[in-house]
DNA sequence: CGTTAAATGACAATATGTTGTCAAACTCAC
DNA sequence: GTGAGTTTGACAACATATTGTCATTTAACG
């Protein structure tokens, strides 16, 4: 006998299901924007953080979220394709700062220009104010969930 | 130089990374609700996919906007586990119908109880009206990409 | 029928990301 | 200082998913 979903359950659940489904082809967007420059969505994520500010391969895990494993595996590939350099840390003798080449700057630049136009274009299509009013609710889901203590198992 | 964002693309860049961030979270929290039933999130959608209707597993990768060979590397783990079995299919000798066991049934009803108290927590909090007009920005986002050609690369 | 096109499962290679473990480097309280 | 706890990179194992290729099966069409 499982408990019923309540109206709002209902609807969290279909929402759940939708920002799912849109999650997965922004990746795809993503990956698409970023291949004439011959990167992937995961490599442009790391390219934008360290573009952002120098920083270590543990700091940009934190700032995505992401383990820095995960982001180490990138890096490394990044730097062994010359977009990005460790340069040597005075802080830290074995956390290098991730560092854009020329190369780097010019590949994600080239994506943040299609990124652009891609969402202008979809910002056009769907209005200012709709979206805004959608990312309020998508980012107090996020904290709701934060906070949240999923039903005991 | 790259073309500045206008401001409803700034608004629909800044929604889609708040849609990522999310996603990242519903996943963690589906992989948690799945968890006392031995599942992951994966492997509760195909389950949920199979209990809907007697499918394929190419039927399945289409309803869940999987590849076909990843749902089938999620299926083979399923029947391996007793969770599902492969039944002949009179319309095709190779494509058997996956169908869920006694044990299956019961992982899924044990993983659908826990979503809906969830579900239904959340809903509460964030409002059905507001989840559901949220419900319908993500939509027509995901139409939008869909119909959208990329900027050309 | 028979030929061609499409769908399917099997297999492999790859991309992405997590978790766990270890030793080296750093931080902080005492 | 020194010792305990934390952070970090390196390495390995695994989970998830995609793409590509192949032979087999099914479907469509003349």
């Amino acid at each position: 006998m499982n408990p019923d979903r309540t109206p709002a359950g209902d609807a969290f659940a279909t929402f759940a299901i939708s920002v799912l489904r849109l999650a997965g082809h922004l990746q795809t967007a993503g990956d698409a924007l970023a291949k004439p420059a011959g990167q992937t969505s995961a490599r442009w994520q790391v390219l934008a953080a360290a573009d952002h500010a120098p920083m270590t391969v543990a700091d940009a895990g934190r700032a995505l979220g992401m383990s820095r494993q995960g982001v180490q595996r990138v890096a490394d590939l990044l730097e062994k394709d010359g977009l990005i350099t460790y340069a040597d840390n005075p802080a830290h003798q074995r956390a290098k700062l991730m560092a854009l080449t020329e190369s780097g700057k010019a590949a994600l630049e080239t994506i943040q220009a299609r990124q652009a136009v891609w969402a202008n274009a979809l910002g056009e299509i769907l209005g200012k104010k709709e979206i805004a009013s959608a990312t309020q609710i998508v980012t107090a889901a996020l904290q709701a969930i934060e906070k949240q203590s999923l039903p005991e198992g």
